[in-house]
DNA sequence: ATGGCTGGTAGAACCAGA
């Protein structure tokens, strides 16, 4: 059975509906994970799923900030939420895919401007979460494939300018140190770059703040898809849509796809 | 090197994103 999974930093799924509509038709994944929904659960808004025909969802939101969401057009179970953090914020939930598969879904911390957790606590909390996320992928037995937003982003064709990002959170050695325990922590296997192969750039979110974010591709890879190492043979037909950087009023993230021969 | 923009919520000389 194959099946196909997106990751969406979609920033407001309110703001967003018809772009996320767009995506569901063109793209047609059967699970869509998306991350910074932006909404309670109580005011989700269900019925733009229940149209396109994915009439799975489970939901881990809040008023205002952060939220994830995993939907789906095929039946998945659970589900389970972890607060990395222990302060209450919406950034996990897991399920179960057909076939028995864990799909986590997280929306790690973007840690504030200073890199320093004296100086900037959510930085601390930043580094604590990915932390803790290790704690808890050392010990995962079962297949499964985490995907989201990690707001880190660790090679040097991750991001536009390496020696520029070396003190801008989100590239800089201490979290990339942290981002390579937890991915040996499993053995992670990073499916952005079996497909699109170091060192060629690669970027997932490109900033608002620029005239011409492509003409200008300061660029970071932030968003990522990893598996089991039991689960690498299994993909296939990955993507990033690049093109939806440009749809209506967009993200400042672009999704991708993934394929998994399961 | 800096600043640039966006959404939610409140009705900001806001906060947060990254």
């Amino acid at each position: 059975m194959a099946i196909t999974i997106a990751t969406w930093n979609i920033n407001s799924v309110r703001a967003r509906a018809d772009i996320v509509e767009q995506f569901l038709v063109q793209h047609q994944p059967d699970v869509l994970c998306l991350q910074e929904t932006k909404v309670a659960n109580e005011i989700f808004p269900h019925a733009l799923f229940e149209r396109l025909g994915y009439a799975h969802r489970l939901l881990n939101g809040q008023r205002m900030h952060h939220g994830v969401a995993t939907i789906a057009r095929v039946p998945i179970e659970g589900a389970w939420r972890y607060d990395w953090q222990d302060n209450g914020e919406a950034r996990h939930i897991g399920v179960r895919l057909p076939g028995g598969v864990l799909l986590e879904n997280v929306y790690v911390p973007a840690g504030g401007d200073v890199p320093d957790r004296t100086q900037n606590p959510k930085f601390g909390q930043k580094l604590d979460f990915v932390e803790r996320m290790t704690r808890w992928s050392e010990t995962l037995k079962e297949p499964a494939v985490i995907v989201g937003d990690f707001n880190i982003a660790p090679l040097e064709c991750d991001v536009w300018n390496h020696k520029a990002l070396l003190d801008v959170v989100s590239h800089t050695p201490v979290e990339v140190e942290l981002l390579a325990r937890l991915q040996a922590s499993h053995d992670w296997i990073d499916l952005g770059r079996r497909f699109v192969p170091a060192p060629e750039k690669f970027f997932t979110w490109w900033s608002y703040r620029n005239n011409d974010w492509r003409a200008s591709d300061r660029g970071r890879r932030l968003d990522h898809i990893w598996c089991s190492p039991s689960l690498a043979p299994a993909a296939r037909d990955f993507a990033a849509v690049k093109d939806a950087r440009d749809w209506g009023k967009p993200s400042d993230h672009i999704p991708q796809i993934v394929t998994l021969d399961l």
